[in-house]
DNA sequence: TTGAAAGCGCTAACAT
DNA sequence: ATGTTAGCGCTTTCAA
C-alpha cells in the first residue's frame, strides 16, 4: 500500500502525533520539524487515507447526488457542474439515479447514507410530509434542486411560475385565441413531487388571466400526449391556437407529430417550450423556449451544501436568472 | 450515530468476532445464536459501517468511472447504465470528469486513488506508451471504454473500423462520386486518445478502397469544419458528394450549415452521421448513422471490472454488435 | 462454537 | 513542542 503516517514518524525520529499535526498544518509543532516532515511527506509521495481519516473523523468528503437520471439533458450538465465544483472543493461524488421512480428514491438515498455521505443534493421524486420528515430523520445536511420538498430545504432553482407566465404572455400578444398546455400528470401530488411542473402550471394559467384570456387552456396531460394532440385540429378555419409545453422534450415530441401531419409551425399551430435544452439548435424551426443556467444551478447547490456541512447551515440562495428565447415557432 | 456492532455483541451476551461471525454469513457459528443476533441486528436496523470495513478490509466496495463530461448524449447514457449496475451489484459509484483535458486526467485518477477505488472505469483520453505505464503503476483494475489504451487493458466496444467500412460501402452503392471525411484532428497521437476515431476513419479508407474507389476522400480535420465544409461547392454541375462525419454531433452541425444555404439533403448533397444519438429522431431529414447499444457498454463495463476486482482477472469482453441505420440524408 | 485481542491509518485528548 | 494513548467500527487471527 502506500506511505503511512506511521512510517514518516519513524523516518522523521518523531510520533504520529507530530507527523499528523505537521501535514495538517495545526498548531503546536516547531516550524523546524514542519518543514522536515513534510518534506519527508513529499518525498515519499505520502498520500493520506481518506478512509481511515473518515472513520476517525466522522467526515467522509464526500457529496451524494440524487438525480432521476442522466437522460435528460439538463440533468447530464446539472451532474457536470455539480462534479466539477465539488472536486474543486476537495470532495468526492457519489452519484445514484432513481429512474423517476418513487419507491426507488428512498433505496438510493440508503445507499448514500451507507457510504457515509457528509450531505446530499436531491432533484426529488418524492413529496410531501412524509417524504419531508423522512429527511429530516437522516440528519443530514440536504440540498433540493429543481423540485421543492418543503421550505425547510436549501432551494436552488428559478422563479418557474413567474418565467411561464411572462412566457404566455408573450404568446397572447401574439395573438393567439386558443392555448392547449402539455404537461406531466399534475394529479399525483403527494406521490411524485411535480413542485416545478405546478409552478409553470399555475404560472400558464395566471398569464392568460392577466392577459384578459377568460378562457381556460385545454390541458393535456395524457401519457400519450401526443395521441391527444392528433386528435385536434388545427389551421385552417379554426381558432388560431398555441401548443404551449412545460418541458422542450414535449414540446419536440409534439413538434416531430405536427410535421408529420404537415402542419407549419407557426402559421397554422404556434409551439412553445421550456428549458432549452441544446438539441434545440439542431431543430427547425426554432423553438420558443425559457432558458435558465443549468450549471449554475450545480454550482449553487454544491457550494450551498458545503456551507451547510462546513457552518452547519446556509444562506438561503436566491432564485436564479432566467430569459425568454424567442424563437420562430411562435 | 447507527447502531455498532459492539453493542449488538452486548445485548447478545456475545463477543463483537461472533456478531460478526453472524452477520457476514461466515462459519464458526451455531444457528441458534446466529438467528438471534440476526433478528437483534434487524430489530434494531443495524447498517454496516463501509468506512470502517473499508479501513478494516482494504476494500471500498466503490467504483470509479472516468470519462470526459456529460454533455456528449452517449456518455450520459453510459453513466446511467455503469451506475444502475454498479448498484445492483452492491458497488458505490464515484464519478470524475475530464472535460477532455489531458492534463487533468491523471489528477481525475489520482482524486480516485484517494478514495481508494476498488477500480476504474475509463473512457480514456490520454494515449501512449507513457500512459500505459502510468496506469499499470496505479495497481487497479482498470477496464477500458470507447477509447482503448493498450492491449493490456480489458475494452468495452464496438468494431468501429468494420462499421464505418460498411456504412461507407453503403454509401458508395448510392452512386456517390466524391466523398468528404469529417472527424476531429487526426495528428495528436500519443497526446489525445482517439483510437475510436482512427480506426472509424481506417474504416472509411478501406471500405473505399475495395469498393474500387481509387481517388482519397477529402479529409476535414479543422477545428473549423464547418467553416471548412462552407468553401466547398456541392450540387448544381459538382461530382455527387457525400459528406461522411464519425459522429452525430459533425453531422448535425455541417446539416446545420447546409440547410442554411439552401443545399437539399440528400439530393444536393449526401451526409452521413456515426453513433445514432438520441436526438436524432427531432431532426429533419432523418440522419444515416451507425447505431450500438451504449447501455451494454456500460453493463458489460461494471460486470468486467467486477470481474476484474473479485476474481484478480476478467475474460475479455467480446466487441459488441452494431448496425447501420438508414435514414433519408445518403 | 466462541472469545480475546490486534490491527486497518488517522485523529484528538491528555500527558510530559 | 512533542509523545502517548485511546479510540473510530469492523475484520481476522489465534486461543480457549
Amino acid at each position: 500500500m502506500g506511505v503511512t503516517i506511521k512510517e514518516i514518524a519513524v523516518i522523521c525520529g518523531v510520533s504520529p502525533g507530530t507527523v499528523d499535526r505537521a501535514l495538517n498544518h495545526r498548531p503546536g509543532i516547531s516550524e523546524k520539524t514542519k518543514a522536515k516532515i513534510i518534506e519527508v511527506a513529499r518525498q515519499l509521495n505520502y498520500q493520506p487515507d481518506y478512509m481511515a481519516r473518515s472513520l476517525a473523523k466522522g467526515r467522509t468528503m464526500t457529496i451524494g447526488v440524487v438525480l432521476f437520471d442522466l437522460y435528460n439533458r439538463s440533468f447530464a450538465q446539472l451532474m457536470n457542474a455539480i462534479e466539477a465544483e465539488s472536486r474543486r472543493q476537495g470532495y468526492f461524488v457519489d452519484l445514484v439515479l432513481t429512474n423517476k421512480d418513487p419507491g426507488n428514491e428512498k433505496k438510493c438515498i440508503e445507499h448514500l447514507l451507507h457510504r457515509k455521505v457528509d450531505g446530499i443534493i436531491i432533484f426529488a421524486i418524492n413529496y410531501g410530509e412524509a417524504f419531508d420528515r423522512y429527511l429530516k430523520s437522516l440528519n443530514v445536511p440536504v440540498v433540493t434542486v429543481c423540485n421543492r420538498v418543503s421550505g425547510d430545504w436549501s432551494y436552488i432553482g428559478i422563479d418557474d411560475r413567474k418565467a411561464m407566465k411572462e412566457a404566455v404572455q408573450y404568446i397572447c400578444g401574439k395573438g393567439y385565441e386558443r392555448f392547449v398546455y402539455v404537461c406531466p400528470p399534475l394529479s399525483y401530488q403527494g406521490k411524485t413531487n411535480i413542485f416545478t411542473q405546478e409552478e409553470r402550471f399555475a404560472g400558464c394559467l395566471e398569464g392568460l388571466k392577466e392577459f384578459g384570456m377568460d378562457e381556460l387552456p385545454v390541458i393535456v396531460t395524457d401519457k400519450d400526449y401526443v395521441g391527444a394532440i392528433g386528435r385536434m385540429s388545427f389551421g385552417g378555419g379554426e381558432p388560431r391556437t398555441a401548443i404551449v409545453c412545460s418541458c422542450d422534450i414535449y414540446a419536440l415530441e409534439v413538434m416531430n407529430h405536427l410535421k408529420g401531419r404537415g402542419l407549419r409551425i407557426p402559421e397554422d399551430v404556434g409551439l412553445m417550450g421550456f428549458d432549452n435544452i441544446d438539441v434545440l439548435k439542431y431543430v427547425t424551426p426554432a423553438l420558443t423556449t425559457v432558458e435558465y443556467d443549468v450549471e449554475q444551478f450545480g454550482l449553487q447547490a454544491v457550494r450551498c451544501l458545503v456551507e451547510h456541512i462546513e457552518q452547519g447551515s446556509a444562506a438561503p440562495v436566491p432564485l436564479l436568472p432566467y430569459r425568454m428565447i424567442a424563437g420562430a415557432s411562435i
